[in-house]
DNA sequence: CCGACAATGATACAAAAT
DNA sequence: ATTTTGTATCATTGTCGG
């Protein structure tokens, strides 16, 4: 972490800043530093240059290598990624790249001189499933979403063979010889096996458990398949199909509704409850990761246009289950900022992104308060234990709190009793004070809120924005890191930029995780109601020298289906929906109007879900071909 | 009128206690 | 298993001095 040392002037820290095992490693651990005076300065000032940006590494999996290949000889990326998941389904998740590069080139091959229509059907029959099927299956659901036909097709190609029940592990048998022939009768050796082939820890080790430790790998890698094929089923039916997996020995647990955060169905009576620990898909340490989803997109979902909304997890009962149903029933992914930054921030994000091999941003975050505000560590009394700041709001406390603090330490010359001290904190975890001197604790700066949510300083300066208007804006905004680690997904797919949707910008923190992560943003239309808010966005724009174009809108209101249109026929369509919708109405902080998503503000977010489903209907139909 | 500041609880969840 | 306690929370409104 103290990267920074060696020749350290002025701005010339990039090249210190590069990944490093050893980097990485103390990051992990959370290490103390020491911090000089120098080291002070180079940070204040800091200012991001396109070397950061473009500086990342991957996070506990590699980054795939075998797409970026496969970019390179010229396919697109699109053809890549729509081909790349049913491919995985199908064969495993270490599916032979020389597979993928077989159909890729049949497909090209064969797309040349065909219409729309039979270029799908020989683009299916080549992926391996049987005319009949095929048309069958495009004549029942239509052509317009391929995803849903692929999805479909997998889903009776995998039952057919359930049904012969035979020899679908003959493959992976067959793949994984030499170490099933060892022990299968052991349970860890079985489950080393089944990773080994390519499914996930947690789905293998809950198959073994479900199983019981005497089944072969075959029985197990059969109970998989079963299992997905409910789950899929699941979701494009709604039919809960019931698995029949005796019994569960599994039940430790006291409670029945107890296991492990599964979030609530599809039905409305059960509630979403929040993950603890609140990591998502897992954190970049490799702690909790997954490499699927734990409830799968539903197939109508599957992007691209990819989309992605945000909001505050701890909204009243019932909001994220209505969110999560009208975001085609995919279940949010629970973050909690803390475990990017040195500030807490709860939030909720439902998106259709790909989750393997995200990476994240650098320079990484300092992760304690006294490490990202070096200046308050002198101050700090052992007393106050924060090493993490409460979540950044859009109001600060009052003056009056500060000076209470003060009057009280020097009541007791700076040694206060327990119970002093327990009030005192109280105080300062509430106004998110830090301390700036003897005896003294202040809010924080705009240049710290910046710091901490991952903006490059003085992002918010300037232009007219008064203060008052800075904390506001930041207080709504994204926390960059955090954001830029689930969107990391995104350079590999679309290496010569994307055209983003951008709703409800706000100062623009998914423009800068995007430009953070090096991707390059070919159009941006933004929608933001505040002037002030549009003006720090242009300013951002001009100051890293994009070469995309950005279009601003004020109101999504007034966006319609034809706007939205004409806009993606300009442009080519949209590769990217982003956007948090108003949490006026949904957050704790709100003493006068906290209704749920259809108060004044937060109801703004059907208008999300309206626009969403234009963007993605008309892209479906430009993929066509059509109009 | 504008900008800085202070006063204004309730909800939901986790953890502890019963 | 149920109750109590603890804790955090993308805010709104009014006031006051320019």
């Amino acid at each position: 972490m103290v990267e920074h040392s060696a020749s350290d002037d002025e701005g010339e820290i990039d090249n210190n800043l590069q990944w490093s095992p050893s980097r990485s490693q103390s990051a992990r651990d959370g290490n103390e530093v020491d911090w000089s005076d120098d080291d002070m300065m180079a940070i204040d000032n800091f200012q991001w240059s396109p070397e950061h940006y473009n500086s990342v590494r991957p996070a506990g999996v590699e980054t795939d290598e075998t797409v970026a290949r496969f970019i390179e000889m010229g396919f697109s990326e699109e053809m890549i990624a729509q081909l790349r998941k049913p491919m995985v389904r199908k064969f495993g998740a270490n599916v032979d790249p020389a597979q993928i590069l077989e159909t890729l080139v049949k497909i090209s091959a064969s797309s040349e001189a065909n219409s729309s229509k039979s270029k799908l059907i020989d683009e299916l029959i080549l992926m391996g499933f049987s005319e009949e099927m095929v048309i069958k299956v495009i004549n029942e659901y239509g052509e317009e979403n391929v995803d849903e036909i692929t999805n479909v097709l997998l889903s009776y190609a995998e039952a057919e063979k359930l049904c012969k029940r035979e020899d679908e592990d003959i493959n992976i048998i067959n793949l994984s010889d030499g170490e099933n022939e060892l022990n299968s009768s052991s349970e860890v050796s079985t489950l080393q096996a089944l990773i080994k082939i390519g499914y996930p820890r947690e789905e293998a080790s809950i198959a073994i458990e479900r199983c019981g430790e005497t089944a072969n790998v075959a029985e197990v890698t059969d109970f998989i398949a079963a299992a997905r094929l409910a789950r899929e089923y699941d979701d494009f039916f709604e039919e809960p199909i019931i698995q029949h997996s005796k019994k569960s020995r599994v039940d430790n647990e006291p409670s029945r509704r107890g296991r492990n955060p599964r979030m609530a169905m599809s039905s409305d009576h059960q509630l979403i409850t929040l993950p603890n620990p609140m990591i998502g898909f897992g954190l970049p340490d490799g702690t909790g990761l997954m490499t699927e989803r734990p409830d799968p997109i539903p197939a109508v979902a599957c992007g691209p246009p990819y989309f992605y909304y945000e909001n505050v997890a701890m909204a009243p009962k019932g909001v994220w289950t209505t969110i999560s149903k009208e975001l085609y029933n995919i279940k949010p992914e629970f973050v909690d900022s803390k475990y990017f930054c040195a500030a807490m921030r709860k939030r909720g994000y439902v998106h259709n992104l790909p989750i393997r091999n995200r990476f994240q941003i650098l320079p990484l975050q300092h992760q304690k308060i006294q490490d990202v505000l070096p200046l308050t560590r002198k101050w700090w009394p052992s007393w106050d234990e924060r090493t993490k700041l409460n979540c950044l709001v859009t109001c600060g406390g009052s003056a009056t709190d500060t000076e209470k603090v003060r009057a009280e330490l020097e009541k007791f010359d700076g040694k206060p009793p327990p119970h002093v001290q327990k009030a005192l904190l109280v105080d300062c975890k509430k106004g998110n004070l830090v301390w700036v001197g003897k005896n003294r604790v202040a809010l924080l700066e705009p240049e710290e809120i910046e710091r901490l949510l991952g903006f490059p300083r003085d992002h918010t300066r300037g232009g007219g924005v008064n203060t008052t208007e800075r904390f506001k804006s930041l207080g709504n905004s994204f926390q960059v890191d955090t954001v830029a680690y689930h969107l990391s997904v995104l350079k590999v797919l679309f290496p010569n930029g994307i055209n983003v949707l951008s709703l409800f910008t706000g100062i623009g923190g998914g423009e800068v995780a995007l430009h953070r992560l090096g991707i390059p943003m070919k159009v941006v239309v933004s929608v933001e109601i505040s002037r002030v808010n549009r003006n720090i966005l242009r300013s951002f724009w001009e100051q890293t020298n994009q070469e995309g174009t950005l279009i601003e809108i004020t109101d999504v209101t007034e966006l319609k289906t034809e706007e939205i249109e004409d806009l993606m026929e300009r442009f080519g369509g949209f590769d990217l929906v982003i956007g948090g919708s108003p949490c006026n109405n949904l957050a704790g902080g709100n003493r006068v109007s906290r209704k749920g998503l259809e108060g004044e503000q937060s109801q703004l977010f059907y208008d999300y879900c309206r626009i969403l489903k234009d963007v993605r209907n008309k892209e479906a139909r430009m993929r066509r071909g059509g109009l």
